[in-house]
DNA sequence: TTCGTGATACCC
DNA sequence: GGTATCACGAAC
C-alpha cells in the first residue's frame, strides 16, 4: 500500500480552501512484527487508531513539536499504517507557505512534520475516515511513475526492511537519506 | 553535527 | 513519582 500511494493526490480542505499535493514519499509500518512500529508493544491510547479499520488517519505528536500523518491499512484488530513523508504541492501553495513560514515550494512539505504543518493537520484529524471525509482524502494518481525503495528514515531496528518509497528524481522528497544505495522497486 | 521540544511508556 | 526514548527539522 505504501508504494501504491506514491503519485496519488493528497487533498486537504480547510476554511473553504483546498490544499493538495502529489505524494512523493511514504513509509510502511506494521504491528507486532515491526520493531520500528508504534504498535510493536501492543495497543495503547496513543496508537489506538492503528488498530482500527483501514483507510483512516492516524495522527500523532512526536519530538515535542511535530505531527505525523499516517493512513491505516489493515483490517480492524491488525495494526499497520503508511506514514506520508512528503508531497509535491499542486494547489493552495500560498496557504501552505503561510502555515510553514517558508516560501520555497520544494521545502513546503518535504518531511512528515513539514507536511502536516503545511496542511494544518493535527490531532483533531486523528481517526478521520479518508473514504467519507471531505476534509482529508486521497485521489488516485498517475500510474507508471518510477518508484525507488530504501530503508526507513530514523529507524534503528529493522534496517533490512526497505519500506520507504519515493518518487525517483523528485526534488520534493525529504532530506536525510538513510545510508546505503537505494534500489529500484517497480 | 547539534539542539530544541514534550508526549509516551515503562520502571520504580 | 522519574527518565530514556523517540517514525524530526533547522540552524550551524
Amino acid at each position: 500500500m505504501a508504494k501504491e500511494l506514491i503519485g496519488c493526490l493528497l487533498v486537504r480542505n480547510i476554511d473553504g480552501e483546498t490544499l493538495s499535493g502529489m505524494i512523493v514519499e511514504t513509509e510502511a509500518y506494521r504491528g507486532r512484527e515491526d520493531p520500528a512500529s508504534h504498535a510493536y508493544r501492543g495497543r495503547s491510547p496513543r496508537n489506538e487508531t492503528m488498530f482500527g479499520p483501514p483507510g483512516h488517519a492516524y495522527v500523532y505528536f512526536t519530538m515535542g513539536m511535530h505531527y505525523c500523518l499516517n493512513i491505516t491499512t489493515e483490517p480492524a484488530g491488525k495494526a499497520a499504517a503508511v506514514l506520508l513523508r512528503a508531497i509535491e504541492p499542486t494547489a493552495g501553495m500560498e496557504l501552505m507557505a503561510k502555515n510553514r513560514g517558508v516560501a520555497d515550494v520544494q521545502r513546503l512539505a518535504s518531511g512528515p512534520g513539514n507536511l502536516t504543518k503545511a496542511m494544518a493537520i493535527d490531532r483533531s484529524l486523528n481517526g478521520e475516515d479518508f473514504v467519507t471525509s471531505d476534509r482529508l482524502f486521497v485521489e488516485s494518481g498517475r500510474p507508471g511513475a518510477s518508484i525507488m525503495a530504501s530503508s526507513r528514515v530514523g529507524v534503528s531496528a529493522g534496517k533490512s526492511n526497505h519500506w520507504r518509497f519515493f518518487l525517483e528524481g523528485s526534488r520534493f522528497v525529504s532530506r536525510g537519506r538513510p545510508a546505503g544505495a537505494p534500489r529500484t522497486h517497480n
